[in-house]
DNA sequence: ATATAAACTTGTCGCGCGTAAAGATTTATT
DNA sequence: AATAAATCTTTACGCGCGACAAGTTTATAT
């Protein structure tokens, strides 16, 4: 930068104090330095810039499966808001190993992050390496909430499941649950939602007992837990509601190998149901009905709040939600699956 | 660090050279020191390390779409070998678009990165950029070569084709063609691929000409141009080739909401194959049949091509390949499809 | 024209650490 | 026990920049 700022004919700390923000000097200078920059390509050193700051322009983000297109799709949604607001956005997957997640909770502690969003596995013991992480920075939790108090963002399990179950039962058999892995709180929650949904339509709840590990393949156990199910008679109903679509893709691909015919039509022999609207969904065969999880909005609305403890309202595009605790609705995609 | 080595009862320099190599301090020393980071749960700031050190430890990787699982996987196994070097992995994605790709060139600029691999998008006026930036540190390009002689490791399309072709020919109609949006040099050379397959066996290539958008939405794109072409008489064969699986599942849709009956069996109409072995296309209705890409061995084969240009040849678990253009073999994955 | 504010300059400090040199201490070797 | 080698300590510097203070120039207002 000494050498940038005697090439622009000004002087250093001028040069810093527009790179820090560009709109505290004046204009014909502002030029100067852009026509410079543009001709020279210097860029502020990021580890320089990020050691002598109070706070450093990094937001850490921890999901807990990179592959997964919901994360990816949620993950890239923070990342444009974040550059937006002159932030750097590092993600780090925790691969749904907690040791791993520790390690990037470790790592982001090194950093000195400004912030961070995290998709929480549902590991105990991590709980309080986070919240201790949280007391010294803000910290939003996106996808399963880490408690029942820190800053949540997510999808309102009750009211997608009220809203499925409703649509299923109305249109044909009541539907039977299958779950998905136990990677994290949404697995019981909801099955929970589940079961309350069908108290309150006044059906038994019919939960699938199916073996699933603990990792994040969701379409490989659900597919070997459905094959095995079909061997054995079948499911309880013929109406399966998943706990996310991936779960669902493997249970639609078991029937099919298996030679039964999913879609609502008359002449199929079981619906399938799912959570999330993933991408693919919408080109499964039959197309998949589910409920769309609103990651723009998730991904939006966790910016928002993470922004406002760090005091940037500026912007009136970041409207600040009334509390920490959102829950959003989700939205039914009516397609033939079910 | 300070204040740190006051804590454990050694100096900082020793604590420093313990933290840079373990192995640089006595055993005894390593044992205390080790206690106490794990009390007290001290970590070098991440910022000073790498200012003054004349190299980083930080690998800058590109990657084209970040919602793509071939692209993840891909970069998820780079990161786990980067971390096992005491590497930190940074992951930008260009979504896609030019200026975010020379927005992350910018951005490994400043942090001054070790080297860097890259799947770079197929846009001619980067290219320059990114052999400027050549110059200074090593890059590894996957997948897509930026040109004829930077290190690249990919697939061999060549004989991927070969195979597939082949198979296709064998067992039934001679495939027919049809192509990705053109967003990086495989559009091109994938197409050739198949023509000289084509050729080989003495038949005639036949391209579908469709049109598609230059943007990652590949299934979208496929499932309208196939939608297209069933409403208009259907493909010029009864055996599709698709240029990826991203498109094929965009295919298969498009055939299944139109009542064509995609397989390879003696009550189909159409048999649809892919390429590159998506984690998902095991789960399609029908499964998929492809080639599959060996990303494992593409990210393992970038990762040690980079970590000798940086000098480390320590482990023998980084077997150098004998030259800098890798171009690895496919594996057919029968499957029902086709 | 003068007063005042705005924008700049020069100079200096320190963020937290790697690194090097020189001396002190411990451990291994004969 | 004496010598050599390994490991440690002390001291000092600088990585590239943000931040601040004090002084100087330039723009705006009266």
């Amino acid at each position: 930068m000494e050498d940038f700022s005697a090439f622009v004919g000004l002087s250093r700390p001028t040069v810093s104090k527009y790179f820090n923000d560009p709109g505290s000097v004046r204009q014909k200078t502002r030029d100067i330095i852009e026509a410079a920059v543009k001709q020279s390509g210097f860029r502020p050193n990021i580890f320089a810039v990020n050691l002598n700051r109070r706070r450093t322009n990094i937001l850490g983000i921890i999901i807990p499966n990179s592959t997964d297109p919901f994360y990816t799709a949620l993950t890239r949604r923070i990342e444009g808001i974040a550059e937006q607001a002159g932030y750097l956005a590092f993600v780090l997957s925790s691969d749904g190993k907690p040791e791993l997640e520790e390690r990037a909770i470790e790592t982001f502690k090194s950093m000195n992050v400004a912030g961070s969003i995290i998709a929480p596995l549902g590991v105990q013991s991590h709980q309080e390496k986070l919240l201790k992480l949280g007391e010294s920075i803000p910290m939003i939790y996106v996808d399963s909430p880490l408690d029942t108090v820190s800053p949540f963002v997510g999808t309102n399990n009750r009211q997608s499941f009220q809203l499925i179950v409703d649509y299923l039962t109305r249109s044909g058999d009541a539907p039977c649950y299958f779950g998905m892995p136990p990677v994290n709180s949404n697995a019981f929650e909801r099955r929970e939602a589940y079961c309350e949904a069908m108290d309150s339509l006044r059906l038994e709840p019919r939960v699938v007992e199916a073996e699933q590990a603990a990792d994040w393949d969701f379409e490989k156990s659900a597919f070997d837990a459905t094959s095995q199910i079909l061997r054995n008679g079948g499911f309880p109903t013929k109406t399966v509601l998943c706990a996310n679509d991936r779960v669902a893709f493997g249970v639609i691909a078991a029937a099919y190998q298996a030679g039964v015919k999913v879609g609502r039509g008359e002449d199929c022999d079981l619906r399938v149901a799912g959570h999330d609207d993933q991408p693919l969904s919408r080109y499964m065969c039959p197309p998949l009905t589910t409920v769309a999880q609103n990651y723009n909005e998730i991904g939006r609305l966790a910016a928002a709040l993470l922004f406002h403890k760090l005091g940037e309202h500026q912007d009136s595009k970041f409207e600040l939600p009334a509390n920490e605790r959102i829950l959003l609705n989700a939205e039914i995609m009516l397609r033939t699956s079910a």
